[in-house]
DNA sequence: CTCCCGATAT
DNA sequence: ATATCAGGAG
């Protein structure tokens, strides 16, 4: 009876999930338009550029790359510099010293294996350092068109969890669970809708239930709070 | 699980 | 002040 009231929503309070079909056709409405927001031209761009996203925006990331492409165009030019003047490079994207050797290690190894070039299967990306699905199938989605998983980033792990679609937390497991659910057709788009709608509404700590026309059905809206 | 790590929102 | 950000490795 001393229930305090759930302020997060980071758990599910009814036990209905959110219609998945329901969900992809309301967010087709909200975002006509789904694409990864990383600026690049090279599958090798993409690579870096998606190394560097982690924990840090899109937007940063791009005011970094814009020169950064100009100044490494191939792989060879990623290994050519000491670590230390890439990692400066890159240095306001946070986590600086480990993506420079990140990004040099998956330089290295295209070269060693690939010749350069970034692979096109998922098998042979994931084995690229710094790459693991979710980079990998980014690349694949966006650098070649190819779609062979479901990007499950943070935000996409978060509102699967808080439409009710899984219990799990694994990002592996989760995009097991979503591929079982969804049409192959909707993987990449759906998981650029949620992403969008991850950063602009339901976010990670303050979501914006009051103005999400999800809330009515989705099992974690604090709008219909039950006593 | 921890670590990497600067910029930004709250 | 501190939680979080289009993660991945050890």
């Amino acid at each position: 009876m001393e229930d305090t009231p759930q302020k997060t929503v980071s758990t599910p309070q009814s036990a209905t999930a959110l219609p998945i079909q329901d969900t992809i056709d309301e967010l087709k409405q909200l975002y006509p338009v789904a694409r990864y927001d990383l600026d690049f031209t090279t599958p090798l761009d993409l690579l870096v550029a998606a190394q560097l996203a982690a924990q840090c925006t899109d937007k940063r990331v791009n005011s970094v790359t814009k020169d950064l492409f100009q100044k490494y165009r191939r792989a060879e030019d990623y290994v050519a510099v000491p670590m230390e003047e890439l990692a400066e490079d890159v240095r306001n994207t946070g986590f600086y010293r480990k993506k420079a050797k990140q990004i040099q290690a998956a330089c290295q190894y295209l070269l060693l294996v690939h010749q350069g070039e970034v692979p096109q299967t998922m098998e042979e990306l994931v084995k690229v350092p710094g790459v693991a699905r979710k980079t990998a199938n980014v690349i694949l989605g966006s650098a070649f068109g190819i779609v062979d998983g479901i990007i499950i980033d943070t935000h996409v792990g978060r509102l699967a969890q808080r439409f009710g679609w899984t219990q799990q937390s694994d990002p592996v497991k989760i995009e097991q669970e979503l591929m079982r659910q969804l049409p192959r057709e909707e993987w990449l788009s759906l998981a650029h809708r949620i992403i969008y709608h991850g950063r602009a509404v339901c976010m990670a700590r303050n979501p914006h239930c009051e103005q999400c026309t999800l809330a009515q059905q989705c099992p974690s809206s604090s709008l219909h709070v039950t006593q």
